[in-house]
DNA sequence: CATGAATGAGAGTTCATTCAT
DNA sequence: GATGAATGAACTCTCATTCAT
């Protein structure tokens, strides 16, 4: 038991090696330009070995990209002991805005990257991401009601929400700001969030 | 005289032909499984030929980049006659989501993709950009001024506008709304737009 | 001695359930189509194992053929009740024609494939055939001697009758007669098949 | 005009290199053990180039599969001055199996490979051959009609006198005879093609 | 001006086999 | 006896780019 235990925990050791070191080589290098031989090289095993834990390419972003989901979805969580469902709100905004600057490169796959793998795209592997819009939206209806938040559809005013995060994130792990200079963008990030929510605040 | 003008001409003309081939194959196709060689195909020369009018593929991208802010910024422009400048803002932000959801792939370029080119990264190369920028930032200069929303700082109130109808577009073009049925999606980009400037209007 | 011999026991019976494995996917799906890890897969042992009851996989395809000769000749035996040593000859055709269209992959094997494996080709492993052979030339002899078919080399009539139903198998299972229709196939391998043992049959 | 037509012959003779290249490595080592960079690295050409000439390798194998059934039926051909039909068919029967024996691989791909080049299995691809097979059934029917040969369904003799020539080659070409001494082998070929044909013959 | 020919580099993937445990 | 882990060597194929003509 004590063998099998080990070997189990190896093997996902092993799977945990090559996802952290495919996910550093995207984030130095870009999706893009990161092959299956390279992820191999770096982490010095022949590229056979990579099949061993992984069907192909597909599945170490597939892995990934839920590893991203269930990251972000934990850091949700951690807004749930806010009472004020306004400054929930917010709070999940800034946690988002965070982890994607954070983590560009999950980021990219969760939110950005025309999905190269087939995977995602085609069956229902949306369930994680549904999962945090919902809790999101969950979080809007509920400023409605408490009347923190001027009424419109929820669909509506969640979407209106997550593309003002997402637009900030993406905008500058996508390098449109560099002309920004580095010092301010903290300054002009927040400041922009902080924008949005105040005028959402109902009048 | 007349000759190296007609030399001229020919050569413009033989650029526009291959940034125009290779712009509708990137957007049947997507930019990723676009070839070189595939756009000569397309055009019926040689890629050789290519070569002749483009120091390499990176710079067909930074011409269609700049071509992109060309056509955005010329739009930008139609609204100059609108004199309300919340009523211009409004529609600036609807022909920029426009914009956009008609044209993903030099959307893509402009916005979302990992700079291709190096050159548009390295050379202080925004300049188009930045006069789009600063179009808008006026505007929004203006709506304050003009005491029509809120008082902030420019940049800041910029930004956020920015990012909101980024955040829309390039969700949408980049697939993370599937779950929203096709037809809905106008009424929520539109709503999502509008409820964001309405609540920008100063209470 | 109990245990040795229950060990022989045992490890015969693995090398045959591996072979019986090997035999089946190879029939399913054309032996370049099958490797060693897929046999494994489907005994549900690790690809190591097999090494431990095959050298490698060449023996493997060995002993198939040789498994497949020993089918050959059983049948052949049936044949030996028959007195009549023409009818008796009719029977063999008849018997390795179908042999040979019911287990295409032992056929393949025994007398079709590029020897895959070296082993066959190297050593007189021919044996098995040879004892097969024999025995056709033996019917084909005796059939000469009763007057009943015309007289000849017997090495060169035998010879002539072999490559016929052998012409007749493997035409069909590479499929070079896919032009003829799946019903009438019967109908021509039979009356090829009697057509020549028709004029076979001394004037 | 000179150039043009330079080049086009130049074009042709590289993949007539390519092709006699290709089938030279096929006859040493089997179709299944050669690469499309084995046959690059013998012509000192790059992989890539070859993609230049064929689109894959399968257009090579179904090019050599053409070449095979020109080539076979250029032979037939040759019969064509031959008066007297059963003579006519001799001959023919003798041309194919020399065809066969001087031409294993050309042989092995048209009549023996489980076919790897999917474009021959799929569309109506085997014409060159059916050409082929409608000259001999032609021949068949003749010999019928002028009585030379017993009456039968011409279908089935025809596929009965193929059967034979072809379970000669490819019991030889396969090396399923070498048991019987290299320096006999012509007599026992040539003693069973005309032992069957003797037979053939009306009584 | 245009190109045909060529290629180095590299992609993802599969396979038979080995060996320490 | 059995295996998990690993790999070297190979595979087909694509790409951006160069250069002599």
């Amino acid at each position: 038991m004590g063998i099998t235990e080990r070997r189990e925990k190896e093997k996902k050791e092993m799977r945990g090696l090559i996802l952290e070191t495919a996910m550093k080589l995207f984030l130095e290098e870009g999706f893009e330009n990161v092959s299956l031989r390279r992820i191999a090289d770096k982490i010095e095993y022949s590229p056979a070995t990579i099949y061993l834990y992984f069907k192909d390419k597909d599945e170490i972003l597939y892995a990934l990209h839920n590893e991203g989901f269930e990251k972000l979805y934990a850091l949700q969580q951690t807004t749930l002991d806010i009472k004020d469902p306004l400054k929930r709100l917010w709070k999940q905004g800034e946690l988002y805005i965070n982890f994607g600057l954070e983590n560009p490169e999950y980021y990219n796959l969760m939110f950005i990257m025309r999905s190269p793998a087939k995977k995602i795209c085609e069956e229902n592997q949306w369930e994680t991401g549904l999962r945090s819009y919902g809790f999101l939206k969950d979080n809007v209806s509920e400023c409605m009601e408490a009347g923190l938040m001027p009424m419109a559809e929820v669909e509506i005013a969640t979407f209106s929400f997550w593309a003002h995060v997402h637009g900030v994130v993406s905008l500058i792990i996508r390098e449109r700001c560099v002309i920004i200079p580095e010092e301010f963008l903290p300054h002009i990030i927040k400041g922009s969030f902080d924008f949005m929510m105040e005028v959402f605040k109902k009048k």
